[in-house]
DNA sequence: GTCTATAAACCGATAGAC
DNA sequence: GTCTATCGGTTTATAGAC
């Protein structure tokens, strides 16, 4: 699956259609968050980006490619982050809750995730290996963490790590989907004290 | 609608078409659990329950009306059942943890709520109002319920009731949009060893 | 109560002009 | 690159026969 754009000739052209489609994506994001996939139109996305749905053919040939658009772009935004800095043990559960925290100031990533990972749930949706993939890697990244930490004592001996790994995946999935029905939730703080009382040690 | 045919002739009429009722509304919770509100078809619906869509109109006039029925089949199924049993302090938590190890033998429920609550972020969509409600009035249960244990000393002198109710509510979405994905996973016993950690009893 | 038949609207995809 | 026009398919809703 690499990018479309193998053979740069002219920067200028590359860059303008480059551009183009971020101009679409962004549009999807916003029309896929709305509405979710199956509901969300070509033609409600293409509006939006200025443009009609079959001009929009040209970029992205079919509404699975825009899907697929759509994912890498959201891939981008949140795990690529956190992954860079290569935390460890109780780190790599503060960059958690710290990105959970910045999520706060981007409702439509969450709303995103949340509609589009519920329709995924249906074996034949075209996302549905995608989250299905997705949640296992955050399950071990955070069992991977609470492991080492329970080899340093920090996290309560009675608790196993692939439990407390996934004790905090489905909180935070699930408090951010509290958040969007109710903004007043502050989901980082409340995630913090949850994943607190797990260890032995302060977060 | 009721005829001018007499008593033993009506009863039966009106018998097997609250029957009929419940076929059509039992066939909607299965479609809508696989395909969600917006992609669950009137067609696949009624061919389920024997019929042609347009038959089913006289039952149901509009898909909303359905989608209405489904929702309140649901909400007797479930909070009906832990309100009638009026537990209070603890009890109140015991009882949700044996409600949501059920409805792992229910998957189908499980995902209708799920495909519908996502796609009810939306504030278009016509079951936002009901699943604000329904989340709202969950976390009342959950925080009286803890108020009262707080009283008993039996919750954690830091945690606040409020955040428990709410740690308990959002694990429990989140534990089961998981298993959804994932059936190997033990919903209840790993809900009962979170809150758990919450109380300074045995839960 | 349930059916057949169809209206009216909308969808994704595509052909072809420019 | 973007457009107009349109195809074939699907949907909800409805009219009317039985």
């Amino acid at each position: 699956m690499a990018t479309s754009d193998s053979a740069p000739r002219a920067r200028g052209e590359y860059a303008k259609s480059s551009q183009r489609r971020k101009e679409i994506i962004s549009a999807a994001v916003e029309v896929f968050s709305e509405s979710g996939f199956r509901d969300g139109t070509l033609r409600t996305v293409a509006e939006r980006a200025g443009m009609t749905h079959a001009g929009m053919r040209h970029h992205f040939p079919t509404k699975v490619d825009l899907l697929e658009a759509v994912l890498k772009w959201r891939e981008v935004e949140t795990l690529e982050r956190a992954r860079l800095t290569h935390p460890i043990g109780i780190d790599v559960i503060r960059t958690w809750i710290a990105s959970v925290a910045e999520n706060t100031t981007r409702p439509a990533l969450v709303e995103l995730e949340a509609v589009l990972s519920a329709e995924a749930i249906s074996a034949d949706n075209p996302a549905h290996e995608y989250f299905n993939d997705l949640y296992r890697r955050a399950e071990d990244l955070l069992t991977r963490a609470f492991a080492t930490m329970a080899e340093r004592g920090e996290l309560r001996a009675e608790i196993e790590s692939e439990v407390a790994a996934r004790l905090v995946l489905s909180t935070t999935l699930g408090l951010q989907s509290l958040w969007l029905r109710n903004r007043s939730i502050d989901v980082a703080t409340e995630l913090r004290i949850y994943t607190g009382v797990l260890l032995t040690v302060e977060l």
